[in-house]
DNA sequence: AACGATCTTGAACACCCGTTCAGGTTAGGT
DNA sequence: ACCTAACCTGAACGGGTGTTCAAGATCGTT
């Protein structure tokens, strides 16, 4: 009766529930995805949810950590160490391009609309971008050591701002049924980035 | 037999019903923002709705407008006009201020991420966001006016990237339950507008 | 005072929801 | 061959959904 799997133990069965929920939501939105709108979509019962997970905002609540551990350990991976602001930029146009269609992008917009009506789940989603921010901040305090403004940089709200203009951009180009590409995005930031890049050394430009 | 009202004509009714869907969708979420629930968010019965909308998915369109349109006028009436960048940045901390707790911008969040599986309703959505990117598009236009980086500035795209970071940034604050205020992240922009405040009309700084 | 147009109500309709669970399937140990 | 534990199925349950509509309320005009 209703026996918890033994945990650790198994399974791609669960990930597949998962990648189900996040396809879901991306494609119809939270309110229309439902359990058997899910199952559907992953090609098993309705039932075999309730075997893994205790009920839907539990789904939702995994689904959410799910989609944002998996893009984050890359995200992590490809920009860590990076110096020159320009190769930076283009590692992070990279990314994106590559998560374009994915569905993830677009699961995390929902489950964070999702979370003003589930505690756990807003919970969930708070410390995934906590994750978030931190790496942005490590991104950014590696982009200005040893710059003559290093001091004056706010690191943490610059950090905050990034990953809303990040979050906004993913948003305004889900909107669009991600008809518009987010290059020209990534051009707007390019004199920024070759501004970083050129300022890096000259001490004392901003002294004054 | 379901007359539809004369337009124009009328009616507080209306947008009783308007700020009954705003303010549910701001607390319950578009989920559970169900005709019976707006009606007792809005005192009156859930058969009303239906004489002033057609359907829910029209009350949502309107509401779109409705929650945008409201807000954007007094943006654009409050920051028309101003030069300094630091007085620029003052009338969007007030505004941002003003408009916490007001719920409307936690109901576009919702309406945003319900417009996946409403085409009427993203196209709302675009319309009222390509509003807000023009009135971006006008502020930094105004800022940049003259300055030495004037041709450098790619103001579409900054803008996009403004309205991007300001939709992240409600949607984060949004996330906490509005626990936090976003005063850091205006804290961040203030050197940043110092910056530009400073630079007006030394036109030979970047030409190099 | 009576009328018609306008507005409001809430019970009723067919339908879909989350969740359960008795039963079926599978696979490995003996 | 048989047993057992794990896994999977989908019909069935009570309850909530969007929407309709007959009936009632309201009110300016006559």
């Amino acid at each position: 009766m209703t026996p918890v799997p033994p945990a650790e133990i198994s399974s791609s069965v669960r990930e597949n529930i998962l990648r189900a929920a996040a396809a879901t939501l991306a494609a119809q939105g939270f309110k229309k995805s439902t359990a058997r709108a899910i199952a559907r979509t992953g090609g098993f019962a309705p039932g075999v949810i309730y075997y893994y997970f205790s009920n839907l905002d539990d789904l939702f609540v995994a689904t959410a950590e799910y989609t944002s551990s998996d893009r984050f350990a890359r995200y992590r991976a490809r920009t860590e160490g990076i110096e020159a602001a320009r190769d930076l930029l283009d590692a992070l146009r990279q990314l994106y391009r590559e998560d374009q269609g994915q569905g993830h992008v677009a699961a995390v917009q929902e489950l964070t609309a999702a979370a003003v009506s589930s505690p756990r789940l807003a919970e969930q989603v708070r410390l995934q971008t906590a994750r978030w921010q931190e790496l942005a901040e490590n991104l950014i305090r590696t982009q200005i050591q040893g710059q003559a403004f290093e001091s004056f940089v706010p690191v943490g709200a610059l950090a905050s701002m990034a990953v809303g203009a990040y979050l906004g951009l993913e948003m305004l180009s889900h909107l669009d049924g991600d008809r518009s590409t987010p290059e020209e995005l990534f051009a707007a930031a390019e004199p920024v980035a070759a501004m970083i890049d050129m300022l890096r050394g000259q001490t004392d430009l901003l002294t004054d």
